[in-house]
RNA sequence: GGGUGAUUAGCUCAGUUGGCUAGAGCACUUCUCUUACAAAGAAGGGGUCACUGGUUCGAGUCCAGUAUCACCCACCA
C-alpha cells in the first residue's frame, strides 16, 4: 500500500488540487446538466489592494453554499468580479501616483488619470482572484466581471437614461454634504456621524426697531452666521411671540433678517431662537425653502468663505470663526459660550469634516409618483420575497428605507463612469440631452458642438445593480439564474450595498434580485479589536493559508460563530483546524492502508455485519438528516460542529478503534466516503486529496451529496447495543485511572446484566477482543456471576450493565465509600425531581407521551443503578 | 435622541422546534510516544446560563423590565 506521510502538507498539494478542480471545467455551470439551478452573485471586492480576511469569510461561507449545491447536483454558478470602487480607488491612486512620480491627478490630466487608473485596477484583479483561487473559491473565472466593463456599464447606464425617462432623476441645487479633501459630493451614508466635544456659542443679534433690545440665538458653528437669511422660533414660544415679523440686524454683516415662526424648532434646546443658514445645514435648507428665503454661499467647495463673507472671505472656515468670535465680543454681541458635545459630520474615506453646502447635483427621486425606489423595497421585504439572515436585521432595513431621502448620485471626481448626459454650447446647462452615445447634433438647435456633463457617479449607483448587470453580459445568464439564491456581504454593507441592490434591481428588473440575503459578522483580532492598517493588526490570509492550509484558514472563519455575529480571528485558533485536518488525515491514513479497503458508495444489506457496523451508520444516518436541516437553515457553522463531532468523537475515536479488531472493509468505506463528501464545501482541498488517493476516477467537487439511508429499522436495529458497550470500557478505563493502575498490570473484570441483547455479546469473542484491547487492560473477563465478594470488587453501572472490576484487594475502600455516598445523593436528588414532576397531573396530562415515556425510562435506570450502588455502599462497610 | 446585538466554564464561543443531570475548542490536573494521528490518545476538575419578574407541566431558549459592554442610525441649532 502507498506511503502516506503521518503529517497533512496542504502547501503540496493545494495548488495541484485547485488547477485540477478549474481544468475540470465544473466551475462553469455549462458543463453541468441539471434543470436545478443555484446562483451566488459574489460581491466585487474594490479593485485597488488585496483582499483581508474579511473577504475571505464571506467567501467561505459563499463557496460552502456553492459547493453544497454543486454536489447536490445543481447548475452552480458563483460568479466572480471586481469594482472600480470610485472615491477610494482615486484616493489610492492618487497616493502611488504622486510617490511613484511625484505628480499630481491635475499635472497628468483627466483622460491619462482615468487611463492609469484603469490599468492600476486591471493589475490589483489579477493578483486578488489568484487569492481567492488560493482560498479554494469554486467561482466561475470564465464570467469574471468588472464593473467598468463595457456591457456591464452600458447595462447600468441604461438604468439611468430609463430613470431619466420615468421622472426618478432630477439635476438641481439643494444642499448636499460635500468632502473638501475629496472635493466632491457624498450621499448620506457616506458620511460618518462623530461625536466631538465642540462649542455652543450664543450670540446676540439687535432688533432692528427696538436698538437697546437682542434676541440671542445658540450656535456651534459662529462661522455660518454669514450666511444667515433669518431667526426662527417655535411659534408656540410666548418668549419671542411678538417679534415674529420684525427684522433682526445680522451682526458683522448688518443685514436686516426676518424672524420667522417655524414649528420644527425646539423650543428647549438653547435659546429657543435659531439662526437660519439655508446654504450651510440641511434642516436650515429645508426651512429656508419653506420660507423663501435667500440662500448666501459663504462657504465654498475648499472650505474656504466666498466674497460674500466680507472681511473674512478667503478664511478658511477655522480661521473665520476665531476671528468671528473675537469681533463679536469686542462688540459685546457675545453672550457666553458654553462646552458641548455634538456629532460632527465627517468623510467616510478620509474623515474630513464635512460641510454642508448647496451646489448643483444629480438625484435620484427615491420616492417619485411613477414609481417610488423606497416604497417598492420595502414592500419586497415587508413580503419576504427576500429572506434576510440574521433576521433582526429585517426591521432595520425596513426602516431605513422609510426615512431614505433623495439619493445623490454625482460626483465630482475623476475615476468612475461620466454621466450620459451632453450639453451644446449654445443652448447651455439648462438645456441637457441625456444619451448613451454622444448625439451628433443638438436636438433643441441643431447646433454640433457637444460636451459630455463632467460629473462621475457615486461608485454604489453601478454596485448596486452588480446582481443583475454581471447575468445580463452574458448568454443566457439572466434568464437562467435571476434572481440568485443568495447574497453573502459583511453587515457593514447593509445600507450601502444591499438596500441598493434591492432598490436599483427590483426598479431595473421588476423582480428582486436575490431570494436570500446573508450577513456575516466583522472578523476582529483576538482582543476583538478591528483590523486596521494603524493599529497594525491585520491578518493576510495568504499567510495564514502558507502557515496552516486553506482548509484551515476557511474552518476557522466559519466556525464558532453565528450569522451576522462579530468572531475573532487569532493563531491559536487557526491551529485547532489545522490540527483537526491532521485527524482527518490520519483517519484516511488508516483507512486507506488496510488490506483491501476502497471507498464505497453503496452499501447493501449483507455488507453490514457487526453491531458496530449498525450503530456507525445509525449515527451517519441522523448525522446526514440534521446536515440538511441545518444547511436549509443556513446555520453552516453548526453543520460543521456536528460533522466534527461524529468524524471526530463517533468515527476515529470508536468505530476506527472496533475495526482494528473486527474487519468490516465495506462499512468503513462507506463511512470515509460519506465523511469526505459531507466535510468537501467546508474544507475542499484536503478532501479533494484524499479522494483522490483513493480512487483515480472523478473529482469530489461534483460527486453526489449524500442522502440519508431509508430509515430502516431491522436493518439498523441493534445499534444501541454499542452504547452500553462504550459505557463498558469507559467505565473500565475510569476505574483503573481512579485507581491509579498501570496500563500493564492486568485486571479482570465481571459483566452482570439481565439486558436482552447481552447474550450476544458473550458469544462474541470480538467483543471481549475490543474490550481488552481497548486500553482497558482487561485480562479475564466473566459474565453473570451476581454473587460476588464484594470487597475484592470495584462495581460500577456502565449503561445498561454492571461491571466488577477486580482490584485483588488494593480498594481503597474510604475513598471508595465517599464517592459511592456521593453519587447516590446525587441520584437520589436527581430521582426526586424526577418522580416529583411525573406524579405532577399537570406534566403528565400536558406533556407530550414520547417526552413522558422518556423520562419514565431514565426514571426507571436511575433507580436499578441506585439500588445497585446502596448495596455496594453496604457491602464496603 | 432612536435602534440592534451581546452577557453561558479561567479565556474564546456554540446551543436547531422550549423537553433527560447545559456543550466545544483553548487553558488546567493525572497518565500514556499503544503499528492512523504527541498537530495524538485515556481519565478528570471547572457553570445559580448577567439580574428581577412573568408565561408554561417544563425556560439558557419565549415575554416584560433592569444593569453593563459593544455597535449602528440621527437635520438637538
Amino acid at each position: 500500500m502507498k506511503e502516506l506521510p503521518k503529517i497533512y502538507q496542504p502547501q503540496e498539494v493545494e495548488n495541484e488540487i485547485y488547477a485540477r478542480w478549474e481544468q475540470g471545467g465544473f466551475f462553469n455551470p455549462d458543463n453541468i446538466n441539471s434543470e436545478e439551478k443555484y446562483c451566488n452573485i459574489l460581491p466585487p471586492p474594490n479593485a485597488n489592494g488585496e483582499l483581508h480576511i474579511g473577504h475571505a469569510s464571506g467567501y467561505t461561507v459563499m463557496d460552502i453554499f456553492g459547493r453544497y449545491h454543486r454536489m447536490k447536483g445543481e447548475k452552480t454558478l458563483l460568479l466572480p468580479g471586481k469594482d472600480h470602487a470610485g472615491i477610494q480607488t482615486q484616493v489610492v491612486f492618487e497616493k502611488k501616483l504622486k510617490t511613484k512620480t511625484g505628480k499630481t491627478r491635475q499635472e497628468i490630466g483627466r483622460q491619462e488619470f482615468y487611463k492609469k487608473t484603469y490599468e492600476f485596477c486591471l493589475d490589483r484583479a489579477d493578483y486578488m482572484r489568484s487569492q481567492e483561487k488560493k482560498i479554494g473559491i469554486s467561482a466561475d473565472w470564465s464570467r469574471e466581471k468588472f464593473t467598468l466593463d463595457p456591457d456591464v456599464l452600458k447595462s447600468a447606464l441604461e438604468t439611468f437614461v430609463k430613470m431619466h425617462e420615468d421622472g426618478l432623476i432630477y439635476k438641481g441645487k439643494r444642499i448636499i454634504n460635500w468632502c473638501p479633501r475629496c472635493a466632491t459630493a457624498l450621499s448620506d451614508v457616506e458620511v460618518l456621524h462623530k461625536d466631538s466635544p465642540g462649542k455652543l456659542y450664543f450670540i446676540k443679534y439687535p432688533l432692528e426697531n427696538l436698538q437697546a433690545n437682542f434676541i440671542t440665538v445658540a450656535t456651534t458653528r459662529p462661522e455660518t452666521m454669514l450666511g444667515d437669511t433669518a431667526i426662527a422660533v417655535n411659534p408656540k414660544d410666548v418668549r419671542f411671540a411678538k417679534l415674529v415679523g420684525e427684522n433682526a440686524i445680522l451682526p458683522l454683516q448688518n443685514r436686516p433678517i426676518p424672524i420667522i415662526a417655524d414649528q420644527r424648532i425646539d423650543l428647549a434646546f438653547g435659546t429657543g431662537a435659531v439662526k437660519i443658514t439655508p446654504a450651510h445645514d440641511p434642516l436650515d435648507w429645508q426651512i429656508g425653502k419653506d420660507h423663501k428665503l435667500e440662500e448666501i454661499q459663504i462657504i465654498d467647495e475648499k472650505a474656504l468663505i466666498t466674497e460674500f463673507g466680507g472681511k473674512y472671505a478667503g478664511m478658511t472656515t477655522h480661521e473665520a470663526r476665531q476671528e468671528i468670535v473675537s469681533d463679536l465680543e469686542k462688540l459685546g454681541l457675545l453672550e457666553k459660550i458654553e462646552e458641548f458635545s455634538h456629532a460632527v459630520s465627517i468623510c467616510e474615506r478620509c474623515k474630513t469634516t464635512i460641510e454642508p453646502l448647496t451646489s448643483k447635483q444629480w438625484f435620484i427621486n427615491v420616492d417619485a409618483e411613477n414609481y417610488s425606489l423606497k416604497e417598492q423595497a420595502k414592500k419586497a421585504i415587508e413580503e419576504n420575497l427576500i429572506e434576510i439572515f440574521p433576521s433582526n436585521l429585517k426591521k432595520i432595513l425596513i426602516d431605513w428605507f422609510g426615512n431614505m431621502r433623495d439619493w445623490c448620485i454625482s460626483r465630482q471626481i475623476w475615476w468612475g463612469p461620466q454621466f450620459p448626459v451632453w450639453y451644446c454650447d449654445k443652448c447651455g446647462q439648462e438645456k441637457y440631452i441625456v444619451s448613451l452615445e454622444k448625439p451628433t447634433s443638438c436636438p433643441h438647435c441643431g447646433g454640433k458642438n457637444l460636451t459630455q456633463d463632467e460629473n462621475t457617479f457615486d461608485t454604489w449607483f453601478t454596485s448596486g445593480q452588480w446582481a443583475h448587470t454581471t447575468l445580463k453580459s452574458h448568454g443566457n445568464d439572466f434568464e437562467d439564474f435571476y434572481p440568485s439564491d443568495m447574497m453573502v456581504m459583511g453587515r457593514d454593507l447593509l445600507f450601502f450595498w444591499s438596500s441598493r441592490m434591492i432598490m436599483m434591481s427590483l426598479y431595473a428588473t421588476g423582480k428582486v434580485p436575490f431570494n436570500n440575503l446573508f450577513f456575516t459578522g466583522l472578523v476582529l483580532d483576538k482582543e476583538g479589536h478591528k483590523f486596521s492598517k494603524s493599529r497594525g493588526n491585520g491578518i493576510d490570509p495568504l499567510t495564514v493559508i502558507d502557515k496552516f492550509g486553506a482548509d484551515a484558514l476557511r474552518m476557522s472563519l466559519i466556525m464558532d460563530s453565528a450569522p451576522g455575529q462579530n468572531s475573532r480571528l487569532y493563531e491559536e485558533k487557526i491551529e485547532t483546524f489545522r490540527n483537526f485536518a491532521n485527524k482527518l488525515w490520519n483517519i484516511s491514513r488508516y483507512c486507506l492502508t488496510q488490506e483491501g479497503f476502497e471507498l464505497v458508495e453503496k452499501i447493501s444489506e449483507e455488507e453490514i455485519k457487526t453491531p458496530a457496523d449498525k450503530w456507525i451508520l445509525y449515527k451517519l444516518h441522523l448525522l446526514i438528516e440534521d446536515t440538511e436541516r441545518l444547511f436549509n437553515g443556513k446555520q453552516i457553522s453548526v453543520v460543521a460542529d456536528v460533522l466534527k463531532t461524529f468524524t471526530w468523537n463517533d468515527f476515529a475515536d470508536w468505530y476506527v478503534e472496533f475495526n482494528k479488531i473486527e474487519k468490516s472493509q465495506k462499512v468503513l468505506g462507506y463511512v470515509l466516503d460519506k465523511i469526505l463528501r459531507l466535510w468537501h464545501p467546508f474544507m475542499p482541498f484536503i478532501t479533494e486529496h484524499i479522494w483522490t488517493l483513493a480512487q483515480q476516477e472523478k473529482l469530489l467537487m461534483i460527486s453526489t451529496w449524500p442522502t440519508s439511508l431509508s430509515n430502516n429499522a431491522t436493518l439498523l436495529d441493534g445499534w444501541q447495543y454499542v452504547e452500553n458497550f462504550k459505557a463498558v470500557i469507559t467505565t473500565i478505563r475510569n476505574v483503573r485511572t481512579e485507581n491509579k493502575i498501570e496500563l500493564d498490570k492486568k485486571i479482570s473484570i465481571v459483566i452482570n446484566s439481565d439486558n436482552k441483547d447481552f447474550s450476544n455479546m458473550i458469544k462474541s469473542e470480538f467483543q471481549e477482543e475490543i474490550i481488552k484491547h481497548l486500553k482497558t487492560g482487561a485480562d479475564l473477563i466473566s459474565y453473570n456471576q451476581p454473587e460476588l465478594e464484594l470487597g475484592n470488587y470495584i462495581k460500577r453501572t456502565a449503561g445498561a450493565y454492571t461491571i466488577f472490576v477486580n482490584l485483588e484487594g488494593a480498594i481503597d475502600t474510604e475513598k471508595e465509600k465517599i464517592k459511592a455516598e456521593k453519587e447516590i445523593a446525587n441520584l437520589e436528588n436527581f430521582i426526586a425531581g424526577l418522580s416529583g414532576r411525573l406524579s405532577n397531573q399537570e406534566f403528565v396530562s400536558k406533556a407530550p407521551a414520547q417526552v413522558i415515556n422518556q423520562q419514565k425510562e431514565t426514571l426507571a435506570k436511575k433507580q436499578a443503578e441506585l439500588a445497585e450502588l446502596k448495596k455496594h455502599l453496604e457491602s464496603l462497610s
